[in-house]
DNA sequence: GATTGTTCTGACCGATCGGTCAATAATGTT
DNA sequence: AACATTATTGACCGATCGGTCAGAACAATC
């Protein structure tokens, strides 16, 4: 072949992929992987169906790697977490980060919901994998912390559940949050809102003292 | 018409429309509105795919049905807390509450949340009417406690989505948590734990003196 | 300009989609 | 027994599904 595929001087080819994950993640994240249509993805992305398969290979290909892709954000975001901060600082951190998270990429934190939904088909391995292993590393810090009395005597595991659940919320309910709340979407000031008041609850609940000026 | 619809006489009908509902339920929980097929949903009810539509008329006829019914479960539990307890008892109990809903019709629950997901179609009206009533009367009286100094200066809406996301969790990502926790369901004794670890948390962190012996 | 490889896409494939219908079977009703 | 109603279901409909393919359009190399 002559073009590399590895080659930054194709930037067409690029282009025309991020155009097509780009409206494959919309058409997937409402309607799921048997929902979603490659004709809808088509239209979504405004070129001829069988051009979809041309670049991406079928279907199932196309949805793995949208997968891949938002494990990929997830795993970025999720690592800079230290052990040696205080408690408050880090659940603090994760709080804030796992909802932008979900505010940066709606549809992509959508898709992950759907195939949840769907018992994971794709993803059991990924779950009782990286994922599991990624908990009991986080659950093994937070004992530790409940062991040298800085905070309560929770179960880490559900500390951490009620942290994803909480934050995933805004994004994959975002159609009831707005339809209760009467506005089309949330603004900055709410986001803020919503972030200060999960930190509040979450850190008090779990009895971990905040450090004065905790809110930047 | 000789048969009585509401006639408990018929009870052959009444059993071949629950089989049919109860299939439907399972196949759109897992594959959404779009998602799931006739077909699938005949062969879960192992019924001739004609049959699903004599008796249901329709997909969509199908998939209201579910929802209608379902929305009839979360009215019947959610409409039996009163303002005057106080707040401890009261957000204790609809965290219980929440948590048993999810635990008995899961798979409605997550037809609920397909629906979400998808942008809710056929739910607008409900969410942004009857739903946000009940929201909103919530809220007051929560923000009454507030004022009453019974419980801290948190935002209500914020309070109730916690309480909503955090239980919902551990039945629409049951296959997320089962996978992380390497058992494939919870025990009644887990469930037990979440209950209690979620009134702990939440109760603390609003600022809720709990009245002693709180527990069962 | 001829050659070669890549990109693009309309036309088409068998399978399945939601839904209709006519024929048959079962069940009352008189 | 005769009749009317309801229940049941295989066969079928046009539309759409995911996917294939041949060939046109395009670009790069010689």
């Amino acid at each position: 072949m002559t073009v590399d595929t590895a080659n930054p001087e194709n930037a067409s080819r690029e282009r025309i992929e991020q155009t097509i994950l780009s409206a494959a993640e919309q058409v997937f994240s409402q309607h799921g992987y048997r929902g979603a249509s490659l004709q809808a993805i088509a239209d979504q992305a405004q070129l001829p169906k069988a051009n979809i398969l041309y670049y991406m290979g079928s279907k199932q290909a196309l949805y793995v790697r949208l997968l891949n892709r938002m494990m990929t954000r997830w795993n970025a975001v999720l690592e800079d977490i230290h052990e040696e901060s205080d408690p408050a600082q880090v659940l603090s951190d994760f709080i804030r980060t796992k909802m932008e998270l979900g505010q940066r990429y709606p549809e992509g934190s959508k898709l992950f919901a759907a195939e949840i939904l769907a018992g994971a088909p794709f993803l059991k391995e990924y779950l009782s994998g990286e994922l599991k292993a990624w908990v009991a590393s986080r659950a093994a810090i937070i004992r530790e912390w409940s062991r040298q009395g800085k905070m309560d005597d929770v179960d880490p595991r559900w500390l951490i559940f009620l942290i994803w659940s909480a934050t995933q919320h805004y994004t994959e309910y975002s159609a009831q949050v707005s339809g209760i709340l009467g506005k089309a979407s949330l603004s900055e000031a709410d986001l803020a809102s919503v972030c200060q008041f999960l930190e509040h609850v979450i850190l008090k609940g779990c009895g971990i003292a905040t450090s004065g000026h905790l809110t930047r």
